[in-house]
DNA sequence: GCTAGATAGTCTCACGTGCAACTATTTTGG
DNA sequence: CCAAAATAGTTGCACGTGAGACTATCTAGC
């Protein structure tokens, strides 16, 4: 967000393309792997402002958070990894991390004792409560430059290009990993 | 792009906004800055096999030979700092390895001999010539789950977004700042 | 023309994170 | 049942990177 120095840009493609071009090049500004690495970074900081000043919360941490608020029941370490799709370690560190602020609390499983339930407690559920929103909402002012439609549009493109890279599983595959 | 560990997901949203909701929630798989970060992230990872493994670059090096690339003059380190919205001390350590690779070659700026012009050699030209047409082609692949038109809508909602968030100046300020 | 502030680039420091090794536990196959 | 492989979670290590201090140089204002 905060950028201090003034900007400047390269030509873009742009003019080349009316013209015959002698090589074809490749211009940054228009290269989308590009242009969605900087795009999340930007959006990112944007965000990093309510979990991180408000709250002390780092990414991962807050995606613990998010993933069991958004759940009812207690879930494991790996399964916040996996659906998240953060390294486990990372995970591991932002649970630790969580379980020492009080946020979420773990129980050991019975069934099996390699791993633990976690689940937010209350002080981490009032978290949850209290910051989700004002997330909602920075998304909503990022996104405040497209229509209604459009944001519909960038979802489908989002999930197609998601889904073609495999990033999405289907509601059955959940529902067949989550029956333990 | 390689994930060992079989995946699964979190119940989306879908299903809740039919029934009447008794406590609004946030998915993650539904919010916009999770799924950019996670699908840069993604993105990156896969195009990375070609610069990586290929020609041991990485990404701010690649920013590097891709701006020197695109343009056809020489510019400075700063300059190419502020077009990739890449850190400054970030660009130098790359500036400093291509340097020692002879990939690229600096000369003194008379007029001002705090900067250095920054240019392309042969054998780093020759790598651009090569590489770029690859990292062109998995960009294609990536996007190739899109129409033609589908394409466009991407890359102008994306626009939108960037202007937004001023992440793209237009050329005059370019121009105004490439007068040097 | 001298001083104060801006700017280009480098370097040190701290920190987050991916990788891989490790422990503990469970599952599988003979 | 026992040994081997798989899995959950933790930890040490290495590395890339952003922040910010620092040097050298240039520019602006008096």
């Amino acid at each position: 967000m905060a950028r201090t120095s003034s900007d400047i840009a390269l030509k873009t493609r742009e003019a080349d393309e009316t013209s015959p071009r002698p090589k074809a090049r490749l211009d940054l500004f228009k290269f989308v792997p590009f242009r969605l690495n900087r795009l999340a970074a930007e959006v990112s900081s944007a965000l990093a402002v309510e979990y991180q000043e408000r709250h002390g919360l780092d990414i991962p941490a807050w995606r613990v958070i998010a993933t069991l608020g958004f759940r009812n029941d207690a879930c494991s370490a790996q399964y916040i990894s996996q659906c998240t799709r953060t390294h486990k370690s990372t995970i591991s560190r932002a649970v630790t991390t969580l379980l020492h602020e009080e946020l979420i609390e773990r129980v050991e499983n019975e069934a099996d004792r390699r791993e633990f339930r976690l689940q937010l407690t209350k002080k981490g559920r009032a978290l949850y409560e209290e910051l989700f929103p004002r997330l909602l909402r920075r998304e909503d002012e990022i996104l405040s430059c497209l229509s209604a439609q459009e944001r519909k549009q960038l979802s489908a493109l989002l999930g197609k290009i998601e889904e073609s890279l495999d990033l999405i599983q289907t509601s059955a595959e959940a529902d067949a990993k989550q029956a333990y």
